[in-house]
DNA sequence: GAGAATTATGAATTTGTCTCATGTCTTGCT
DNA sequence: AGCAAGACATGAGACAAATTCATAATTCTC
């Protein structure tokens, strides 16, 4: 059987208008079309759809089913094609988060709070980026935007810079190197190092300073949470280089000191990336501004 | 926007199937129809419906909200479908009734009960057949299903008889025509004779012997319901011609007497009225057996 | 029962959908 | 890295279906 939407929204316009021809006008299309329209579907279904005897046309059993399943089913196509809208404008989509960088959920989930709040059509979604390649997966459309202090060139992804941020060390405070202004990498080689559960490559105090000097910790500790590394460090059970923005409250701690790494400190940059296309969108440039904003509170 | 049931079939399919070839395959129709189709959509929408870069295909949001529609909005349509295959096989109807016969609910009722068992798909309800003219409400598909004991010769209608009945006149047993086997015409000139609120010409007594004799009674009065036309008669207040089912209590209740009306008694037959093209219809069948056989239950 | 209004019908036209043939892109293999 | 295989895209033409136009047939109203 071939019923059609057509079909449906024709048996409302019939039953509101109160007559084919009526009806025809309202849908601007001829009081033919519709004849035709409805005796094909009649003929394809084997019912009849109203009674055609009586003026005003009335609608048979059969017609009032169809009537009914239009109500129900024709304003969920609305719905639909006002989602389309939505998206279409930018006032929905999808913004499924890749972080590379485990100690940004600290800012990150804030952000998300208001965010959530000023964009309720977005569908939000994070995913830890170490499984895989969060850059590919987001040339993929995988993720929409990936969290990354690694940009690589391209035309496809577009990277905003968010803020900058400097690794700095921390040790509990019973630690020899607190007599120290700072650290340098000849400071680690008697020392635990905690660090997240990533390859070197995407480790800020490796990348920066051990694996230019050739330096190699005593022992390198994977640890997931930051809480526990923390943890860990105010038992003097090993040192370790964390973005300021998470050693705001071990700053004011007695138990711990931190120390610029290197005498000039290290700078380094996170940035955020989308894919060209979707730079544009309102509601991107809305996550960026927060992503922007929100890191450098917990900086301060 | 353009959306069709078609785009529905079609982003369900590949949903399932997991990519435009093998959807195309399950929909007997080509690749590339389908290729076309989804990209008429999307022109249309403005929307991508889904990520092609990647394989396997994978839906955007806007082809996953579309997939969810789907899947709300077919299965009505289906259900729709099913509902169109009722109707035609007779599973499903309507049986809207028209009584213009008052003391028929008494086996009607009992008569509908049953019926609606064994019918469940079928739409019953009664009109009281009084405000308007039955038989033309039959004509305009107003109605399904007329109870009448006046047939008239039509080729659009058919009449069904159901049952003959003996209008039998009823009285109280201190009433001196308590004395007579039978009443004529002449008894009714000092009666006040209880009738339901109908014009004469639908009332057995007046058609079958009273306008023929030209008698009047002393006084009509109408009454609603049969159990209270009962009790006026039984208290004296009048006197009544009902059909003799109805009479069954009564014939064994001391404080009434029930006699035929005239030597050989008045019988009437009692029709079931459908259109023409109704009639072969199963569920049509069973009524009409059940409302020629449940009164014959009343009536011994 | 004539006129007005409404629906039905048939042929022609327009519109839209599908297929065919082929191009392009992605992926997986060596 | 290059090549073959698989999968989707594209354009032109064939085909089907929906719509229109013109007109006939009903039904209702006065």
């Amino acid at each position: 059987m071939h019923i059609d939407l057509r079909h449906l929204r024709t048996i409302r316009a019939i039953a509101r208008a109160g007559g084919l021809a009526r009806a025809a006008d309202e849908l601007n299309i001829t009081q033919s079309a519709l004849s035709h329209q409805m005796r094909g579907l009649e003929d394809q279904a084997g019912v009849e759809l109203f009674v055609r005897r009586a003026k005003p046309l009335r609608l048979s059993a059969a017609g009032q089913k169809l009537l009914r399943a239009a109500d129900r089913i024709l304003p969920e196509i609305e719905a639909l094609a006002d989602e389309f809208r939505a998206l279409r404008q930018g006032r929905a989509g999808r913004l499924h988060i890749a972080i590379e960088c485990h100690a940004c959920y600290d800012w990150l989930f804030p952000v998300l709070e208001q965010f959530r709040r000023a964009w309720p059509d977005i569908d939000i979604d994070i995913r830890a980026g170490f499984a895989f390649e969060a850059l590919a997966a987001l040339r993929r459309e995988e993720v929409d935007f990936v969290i990354t202090s690694d940009p690589e060139p391209s035309t496809e992804l577009t990277f905003h810079p968010l803020f900058d941020y400097a690794p700095t060390f921390v040790a509990a405070a019973t630690s020899p190197l607190a007599a120290k202004p700072f650290v340098e990498a000849e400071d680690f080689r008697d020392e635990t190092l905690l660090t997240y559960p990533v390859e070197r490559a995407r480790l800020d105090i490796f990348t920066g300073l051990l694996t230019p000097a050739h330096v190699e910790p005593r022992a390198v500790r994977p640890v997931e949470l930051t809480a526990v590394m923390l943890m860990l460090v105010g038992a003097g059970r090993g040192v370790a280089v964390l973005p300021d923005w998470v050693l705001r409250d071990v700053k004011r701690n007695p138990d711990y000191i931190t120390r610029p790494v290197t005498a000039s400190g290290l700078t380094r940059r996170m940035f955020a990336a989308t894919r060209a296309e979707d730079a544009t969108q309102p509601y991107m440039a809305h996550i960026l501004r927060l992503a922007r904003s929100e890191p450098v509170k917990l900086q301060r």
